[in-house]
DNA sequence: TATATATACTACATATATGTGGCAAATACT
DNA sequence: AGTATTTGCCACATATATGTAGTATATATA
C-alpha cells in the first residue's frame, strides 16, 4: 500500500516549494527494504537479528513479516541454531509488485479515485482518465521491475 | 493520501489478471468527490443534506470535511435556514494537489520509498530512480490540473 | 541430554483513520 | 418571540495499521 500526500513548505529563503509526499505503508517499505538488502548478496543466509540491526526494523514486526514472506514463497526459513532466511525464488523472478501484493493481501481491487463502484472507461467519473495516467505509470514500473533490476551499483546504502 | 495495492484476480474465463489497487484515503476521495460535484455548477449553493444524499457520504463526516474545506479557503459557508456551501475560490484556481494537501494536512514531506531518512539523488537508495518516475507522474498530473480541467462532458455521473 | 541460538505463534498494546451522537449557534420566516 | 432549518463543534465509538511481550518450537553443538 502506498500513501501519497502533497505538501507546501517554506524554504529558508521564503521560497514557496510545492512538492509531494508519497509513501508506502511501513509494512511494504519493510518488505522491500529487507528483500532489496538480501538481493545484493542472494546466496547468503540472513538471521532476523542481523536484519533488525542493519535495517532498523522492530524485532517482532520483522519476524512476523519474514514469516509472511516465507509463506508467500519468496524466501525459506531454517529454524534452530545457525538458522535464518534465504531466497527461495531468485531475485530476478520477484517483481516489485509481487512483494507489495504479498504483504498487503489480495482482498482489494482496482478502484475509482473518487470511490465510485461503477466507474469504468465506459462509464467514467470526471477524474477517470486523469487517474488512469497516474496508475498506469505506477503499474508499468512496479510490474516491470524485479529485485535484481535496481540500482545496486549507484546506491551506497547498506 | 493515497493507498495503492496490487492484486491478482481470476476472471470468469480463468484468465489470470494482474492489476493494481490504487486508492485515495476516504477523506481525500470525499473531498474531491464533493468539490468536483460542486464544480459542475459552481455558482450554486449546496446544503450538506443534498451533498450527503447525492454523494453517499456519511452525515457528520461530510460536515466536518466541509468545515475543513471552508477553513482552507476553497468554499464559504452560510449558517442558518437557507444556508449552505458555495465556492470561494473559483474551480479553475483549485488544483487537485491543493485539495488533497488541504484535507491531509501538511505535516509530511517527500519520503524515500524504502523509508530511509537520508535518501536523495546524491545518496540514493536502490529504488530511488524507480520511485522518482512514479512520483513525478503523479506530481505532474495533480499539480497540473484544476477542478475545471476534468471530464465533465464525458462523465455521466451525478 | 543439556544448552545456546534461532524461528513461529498468539495475544495484547498503541496509533491513526474513519464514523457517529448530541447539542450549540446562526438565520429566515411567521 | 417562536419555530424550523441549517452549519459548527466536541467527545466518543469503531476499524485498521503498527508495534510489543511472552512463550513455544526447532536444531546444532557439546
Amino acid at each position: 500500500m502506498i500513501n501519497i500526500k502533497y505538501f507546501f513548505k517554506f524554504a529558508a529563503d521564503i521560497l514557496l516549494f510545492h512538492g509531494i509526499f508519497m509513501k508506502l505503508t511501513n509494512t511494504s517499505e519493510y518488505a522491500l527494504r529487507i528483500l532489496t538488502y538480501m538481493a545484493k548478496d542472494p546466496g547468503q543466509l540472513y538471521t532476523a537479528k542481523s536484519l533488525i540491526e542493519k535495517l532498523k526494523i522492530s524485532d517482532k514486526y520483522l519476524r512476523r513479516l519474514m514469516t509472511t514472506l516465507s509463506k508467500e514463497g519468496f524466501i525459506y526459513s531454517i529454524q534452530g541454531r545457525d538458522g535464518g532466511y534465504s531466497f527461495k525464488k531468485q531475485p530476478n523472478e520477484i517483481f516489485l509488485a509481487d512483494v507489495v501484493n504479498a504483504v498487503e493481501g489480495m482482498d482489494t481491487y482496482a478502484g475509482c479515485v473518487l470511490g465510485f463502484e461503477e466507474c469504468s472507461c465506459e462509464n467514467p467519473c470526471v477524474m477517470h482518465s486523469t487517474w488512469v495516467k497516474v496508475r498506469e505509470e505506477f503499474m508499468s514500473v512496479f510490474t516491470g521491475k524485479t529485485l535484481s533490476d535496481l540500482d545496486f551499483e549507484l546506491a551506497k546504502r547498506y
